[in-house]
DNA sequence: AAATCTGCTGGTAACGTTAACGAAATGAAG
DNA sequence: CTTCATTTCGTTAACGTTACCAGCAGATTT
């Protein structure tokens, strides 16, 4: 800055009024002052000027996601992150892996940064940890997932029910052995996913065999063994309910076509198969955006008390989850 | 910390002696420093911090994709984030969205929140705006494109001579009418596939045929729109090459089965379709870590002159790719 | 006894920016 | 020709921290 302001003749001032668009600067000496910076390639140092403008936000906020990788994440992410870049921000992202460590290591580098907020797809466990630095003013929205014991503004979907509603649909197609296959059990989505299965069983009056429910499923092969363990015991399921996507991804791999379908979570080339997946979609889009202006609401100023929006899901019919039980499979 | 000082009778050069942990400080000492840092609830300001320890590393690198939604970019990112974790790092992430401008807006927050580095999938267009950046020790990466003019450490296939033989194994298989599909052709690895496009249609003798190609679909449906109209006019291909992830599922929407396909990148699912899809595979997990570990070395003082890293690729038959041409259609 | 060393501590000056104030130049109004 | 407002610009002093050097005991060496 001292270099630009000796180049241009002027102070370092004025420099510093020019750089933030200030009025009170002459066109003349500001096109001087603008040649020297695009001249000397100055940028505004944003630590220093964070550090006298004290209180001011740093325009930077975190994301922590589960993995990026996974596509319901990165169309999440995506859809964060554009808020956050109009709004002038940028995002420090981080992935906790499934792992109570590991989120507490990258939130920790997140508030030591001093991000103005966060938005966290919170793992299992406790987030008591967090508390001091919201008390110090860092702001936490929770997105796709509650996070008992912190009492943030939370975006979900209620996946309990649209279990309940996707289940009610196989059993109406005559289905009464439906298996249900999920991620770790610890997640909270699915934990309620797997409440809504267990509801709408009792609803239609089905026992419950613990035989069909498959936890603990984090990769595609997972989730493709487990189905030919459970098609492989006597009297085995008619119908799979795939808790989530990666799950559907690996039931699809070796499913039989004449066992019917649904999987939580849409998913691309999901109407090319054959038979084409029903599945029960939800947003990560409408669920990124919300959680981010959440954030930014709270960020500038609102105090009100915290609130849960709950974003719909949606049945989508494409032939998997209409196929008819085989009578006395 | 001035208060610290006061209260634990010291100066703040032993509170932040204490604070860092340093040699020197009476045990006595310190352990008053520390009683007064509890009872205060003091915390160091990393921001001061920073801006006094000029020339010290933040922790935090720049990581710059097209959009993160994206598949490839996602598994990109992730593998990135990943080694960056490991190296108690943490990542500003960005989406370019194929827009100079505001790439190099972007760009402008990483730096002047001093990144130590940044791994870049940069868009098309002059970068010679980094240079300033990169005189004062910001370390770029580029990663999966190439940036004209810019030298620096780079991590590509060889989008190129991949597309060549995958043009090949379709003129192997009798096609004389391949038809070309991609995003926009100033993309640097677009171009670079239609170049091998081009190159293998006259290794076989194939006059190349402009209606074959078409170039600037940036979602499915621009491909699925560009197949109808392909397919609807007088000599329409006989095969399909699809130039990207996004593209090769528009194509599968519209394509009639008959038509022979192969996609520039693998995707979930691709095995699922009927008929399975052939693809030319990269790893993008491969490109990220290997992008991020170059970043990593350059700051951690790595002066030797830029390099390419080009990793392999693929061909994965799967049938799509291997059906014959129909004779006289 | 003087010199040197070692361990602990404090003073001072930055880092790059901006808030607050003040000065000079210009023009308008009395 | 004052007087005052306005516009444009510069000076000074911070923000909270740490690098650098100096001081000052007490222990050890010469």
């Amino acid at each position: 800055m001292k270099d630009v302001a000796r180049l241009a003749g002027v102070s370092t001032m004025t420099v510093s009024r020019v750089v933030n668009g200030e009025a009170g600067v002459g066109p003349e000496t500001a096109a001087r002052v603008e040649r020297a910076i695009r001249g000397l390639g100055y940028q505004r140092d944003a630590v220093a000027r964070q550090l006298r403008r004290k209180g001011q936000l740093t325009q930077t906020i975190g994301l922590l996601v589960d993995n990026v990788a996974d596509p319901f994440m990165a169309a999440f992410a995506s859809a964060a992150e554009d808020v956050a870049r109009q709004r002038g921000n940028v995002v420090l992202i981080g992935s906790s892996r499934d792992d109570l460590r590991r989120e507490r290591e990258v939130i920790a580098a997140f508030t030591s940064r001093r991000v103005d907020g966060m938005i966290l797809i919170p793992v299992e466990g406790s987030h008591r940890f967090l508390l001091p630095s919201m008390a110090t003013g860092t702001h936490v929205v929770c997105a796709d997932r509650r996070a008992p014991g912190l009492d943030v503004d939370t975006v979900i979907v209620d996946n309990r029910d649209a279990v309940r509603e996707a289940v009610g649909h196989l059993v109406a197609h005559g289905h009464r052995r439906i298996a249900f296959l999920g991620d770790r059990k610890e997640i909270w989505t699915l934990a309620e996913r797997r409440t809504g299965y267990t509801e709408a069983l009792a609803e239609a009056g089905i026992p419950l065999d613990p035989g069909l429910v498959r936890h603990g499923l984090r990769v595609a092969s997972d989730a493709a063994a487990a189905v030919t363990g459970l098609l492989a015991a006597p009297d085995p399921p008619t119908a799979v309910l795939a808790g989530n996507d990666i799950v559907a991804v690996g039931v699809l791999e070796t499913l039989p076509p004449a066992v019917a379908m649904i999987a939580f979570g849409d998913f691309v080339l999901a109407d090319r198969i054959s038979p084409p997946v029903t599945v029960v979609s939800q947003d990560p889009v409408a669920i990124g955006t919300t959680a981010a202006h959440l954030l930014f609401a709270r960020i500038h100023g609102d105090t009100s008390p915290p609130r849960t929006v709950t974003l719909p899901t949606r049945l989508i019919t494409r032939g998997s989850g209409e196929l008819p039980a085989r009578v006395g499979a």
